[in-house]
DNA sequence: TATGAATGAGACTTCATTCAT
DNA sequence: GATGAATGAAGTCTCATTCAT
């Protein structure tokens, strides 16, 4: 008895934070209703306060949770990636377009909606955010100490691929002309030409 | 009717429009409430209605002199560019970039409050940024036809030049490190790593 | 010059006045707004208050104008009627179904919106309508009297009667099968039947 | 969720309705707002919206409602009303009058707030009016046919028998000289005049 | 675990009215 | 006589959240 309630439990919760993902990445924070959230999760307004603490800590969840994903997607695709800069930088680049393209909600999130994030949630984001950024730059840098890379301006280049590749979610269409692989693919190839590889 | 009282209402008017800015900036659209603006503005809440039809036409209104703005000034940017592919590039994406910085708060609304148009204002405003992203496309495919850049996948790389820079609202600090002319430069700089110049 | 605007003012006065009586009736006194007034009226809404009090006072006009003048024209038909007690009420019948056919939106406001208004023009107006009603009652006294008209209830007969004549605004249709006239005349009828004529 | 809740709730939802039947009929649908409502139901104002889609389908229902009991009252008495077309008539008059002198707010609502319905919610109440209008033209035909009744004119008779009725709400006073007994007699007697029976 | 009832704050918007010109 | 600018009050409705069960 108690086991099938703390699995119901479980899938509760799972149905909140993916209903939440979806509504705060379609409406917007402010034009997500708990209400709603709850409605498109399947249960009542008032089950949600049973898993959540309020709707700025749902968010804050969500978004420590994306960035921490994101992190360790590139993280994982750096590990088999061998010791080649060029080699190193396509890998970590792809891996994070693909992240990017299949959790859409995530970076829709991710890239508009952290603004909303109280004081103290927004400063913890903030830090993992600032992790990956170091890993894309600390990429670079390497690249250009062992001179596989000509760009006079690394760390500027990296935020602006980290851009770039972050908001492939705002135009990206799954059925459109373009796969997955290959948008990465080409991601990895701008990559390469904005740190001026050999 | 007077005349005095006629440059009052533009004052007025004026103000609302740039409360309006720097507030939907700020807290994004669903969180700038209109009495917050008015009070920025320094008018009344009711007052606002005498200028502004409702909160969805006043985000409209602001998209849409703030995308023909964009427009404007990158096609004055070309005006004087002369002939040369590159050259026209650089001085589009430094025009562009230059007025990203200085238009900060029309930035952050183009890149992120866009999505809370109500459905008709949203195609007209798409249609104003289609014609941007065109004139971009039109730059480089020139460009690749001349044979002046090598880039295989020159829609891809328009694309990403545009989100690329309108980002920088994103991390841009003035008083930071880095000039608006700086920036800009190593931009345009981008760019023509992008296109694969030279 | 005095003159002309003296003309423009009596004329920007009617126009306000018929354009409440018509607002007034299509949405009713708190669903007609002044400014809605003042458009129908064609002009603004601040010159409103140049020849209206208050919206209270504006609604209290046109029931004071609207009671005295339906008892004028009854009055006027009564004048030519002759001395026989079915004629008399016959003619004040016509008089008066013809006056609420021939004036829509004054008798929708004395029938629905006269209970909007304020106290002292609420019992101001009362003792109009009373007058009116006290008219009936004679006519009918007076019948029975002369042993004209076998009613046992004619004050009861007299409210019903002008309850019935009030609400033809209710359901005549200017353009349907039955002419005002008609209406008219088969009112008379009803009238008599009613008061049980001879 | 328990029965103390639900009990809780549905005696929240009765005070509401009949609330807000009193307040409409007293001060009109524009004129009473959601606020007064609530506080007359002792509830808050956000309550009400748990029970209640909008002020429109508020007011849509009380009509509804009304509707439906007042054509039910009087198909009630005419069941045991036997064959004779004036016993009939009479019968139909007097659960009528007396239902209108019981429910006094409610037939002044549907008397002239009706007007203020929304055009879906209006067609749908002007259906149910318009066969309780049926039902009456079809007693006085039926007498008509039987040469129980003389009118020329069944069916404006119908209309403004029902009009007058209807009305008494507009003068019957409860502490009055008469009581509701005496006035629905009365009116069945007027009808049959206006039948201008046997 | 789950829910229906409840609420105070606050959102957008409209209104009657006034005032300076 | 006429108008645009301005405002405070109020209206409908939504929201995040709490509580009793």
């Amino acid at each position: 008895m108690t086991d099938t309630q703390v699995q119901r439990g479980r899938a509760t919760e799972q149905a909140i934070r993916e209903a939440a993902l979806s509504c705060f990445s379609e409406r917007g924070y402010h034009g997500a209703s708990i209400r709603f959230i709850a409605d498109r999760a399947g249960t009542s307004l008032s089950n949600v306060y049973n898993y959540v603490a309020s709707k700025d800590e749902l968010l804050a969840q969500l978004l420590r949770r994306a960035s921490e994903a994101q992190y360790a997607q590139v993280l994982e695709a750096l590990d088999g990636a061998g010791e080649d800069p060029a080699e190193r930088l396509r890998a970590a680049v792809e891996a994070y377009a693909r992240y990017v393209i299949e959790h859409r909600d995530e970076l829709v999130l991710s890239n508009t909606e952290f603004r909303y994030l109280s004081r103290p949630h927004r400063t913890e984001v903030v830090e993992l955010r600032d992790r990956m950024q170091r890993l894309v730059d600390d990429l670079i840098e390497d690249g250009v100490r062992r001179g596989a890379f000509a760009t006079p301006y690394p760390a500027d280049v990296s935020r602006s691929l980290l851009t770039m590749v972050s908001n492939i979610t705002a135009w990206f269409q799954p059925e459109g002309a373009l796969s997955a692989t290959e948008v990465a693919r080409r991601h990895a190839g701008f990559a390469l030409a904005l740190v001026e590889a050999g």
